[in-house]
DNA sequence: AGCCTAACCAATTCTTGATTGGTTCCGCAA
DNA sequence: TTGCGGAACCAATCAAGAATTGGTTAGGCT
């Protein structure tokens, strides 16, 4: 009579007298089998119990664990590219940036805000658009690490990567010089002052009306290209 | 002479003539050297130049490839979650979610708006803590589906398996189930609300104080742990 | 019919050696 | 003294093969 579930009573007996915390990875199941003294067979009947109760999971090739099934994590660059637009990268960027830009301005040191005004003065002398990027994208990223949070920066460099991922195949066909009175510099000259006053809603503002400013250039560059 | 910018044109000779795309590898530099016929360092020197000229990008073990260095992907959730603290994770989510609430209110399709009062539902009728953090991480993950943008689902994603990670430790002491006057309750309704009514900052405030009220027992549990 | 054992399969991890950019040191010559 | 060339060494990375592990199947035994 015992006998039918004695593999799970011996089992959860074993596990009960280490009390393991979750994530712990248990023995492979055959050195299992000898130390329980049970067949694999029964073991595994009793493995099946418990996983499917949530107690524990598997995986072929790395073993058996307490707790529940990680979540299948979903920040594979290229994967989230392939089935993403340019359009919905621009609204993610107006949603996301603009806050960061609002911590920024609460945490930014004043080493930060020396290298934005150094992103700024090099945008400035940069000879061609392929350098002009270069400072643009070191720009937004010394903003997003002025928010001084790692958990942000994180999600700004995937924001970012997917980005570039997405317009991969994009050239720009103008070899001119970035214009001197390109937007951008007037826009990130505001958005930079905001930070070092600490203006939060400035701040956020600011880079809100900036990344409008970018959507409104992709949108006139990709209809005068029809 | 020519001597001293020898090894620079002869480089610069050496990929014009091949017109090499982007993110292509070229040979390693001891051969590299047998090539042009330069030593390593006078080679070195150009690469440098080249390198801090954005023109191509070098990696310990790798190699050296054309075009600028890729961000490195800061997708490792387990990476993310080792540098990070539960505190900055929840003011991520503090200034996230509120922004995918809002973009729901504006895009939520009559299906979303069901799946989100089914989740409420259960929410109130789970027997244990485990089944309403299910119900929970279900009704924000369908927010964040309501927003109908893959990268914003993306990140929303990768904050939350970096929160899972950051809390993995964490133990629920208290057997019993949820209360029926559980604050979350009353918020969840007030947020699924506004998305219902099209209400963008309405959702997002909704967010806002729920994620809030969230915090502050974080905070509370926390001291009285002490 | 049910069970144990053994063998095999595929996914994963571990191990080992080779590759590669970065650095240091010594000798030599201008 | 200064600078260049060559060689050796270092640490990060990659690549290929061996070993591990959960999942499955087949045969023999009670």
């Amino acid at each position: 009579m015992d006998q039918g579930q004695g593999a799970l009573t011996q089992l959860r007996a074993y596990l009960a007298q280490r009390d393991l915390p979750a994530n712990t990875r248990l023995p492979p199941e055959r050195e299992l089998c000898d130390i329980l003294g049970v067949s694999r067979g029964e073991l595994r009947k009793a493995l099946a119990v418990m996983e499917s109760n949530g107690e524990l999971w598997r995986h072929v090739g790395k073993g058996t664990f307490i707790g529940t099934r990680p979540a299948k994590e979903y920040s594979d660059v290229a994967g989230i590219a392939a089935l993403t637009s340019p359009r919905e990268v621009m609204q993610a960027r107006l949603l996301i940036e603009p806050q960061i830009a609002r911590e920024a301005a609460l945490n930014a040191t004043a080493g930060d805000i020396a290298e934005l005004r150094q992103c700024m003065q090099a945008s400035r002398q940069a000879q061609t658009w392929r350098q002009y990027e270069n400072c643009d994208n070191r720009l937004h990223r010394t903003v997003a690490e002025a928010a001084h949070n790692t958990v942000l920066l994180a999600l700004f460099d995937t924001l970012n990567a997917v980005r570039r991922a997405v317009v991969w195949g994009r050239l720009r066909d103008k070899v001119d010089r970035p214009p001197k009175d390109h937007h951008s510099f007037k826009e990130h000259e505001l958005l930079v002052k905001a930070i070092e006053e600490r203006d939060m809603d400035g701040a956020s503002q600011a880079m809100l009306r900036h990344l409008s400013q970018v959507q409104a250039n992709l949108l006139a560059a990709r209809q005068a290209a029809e």
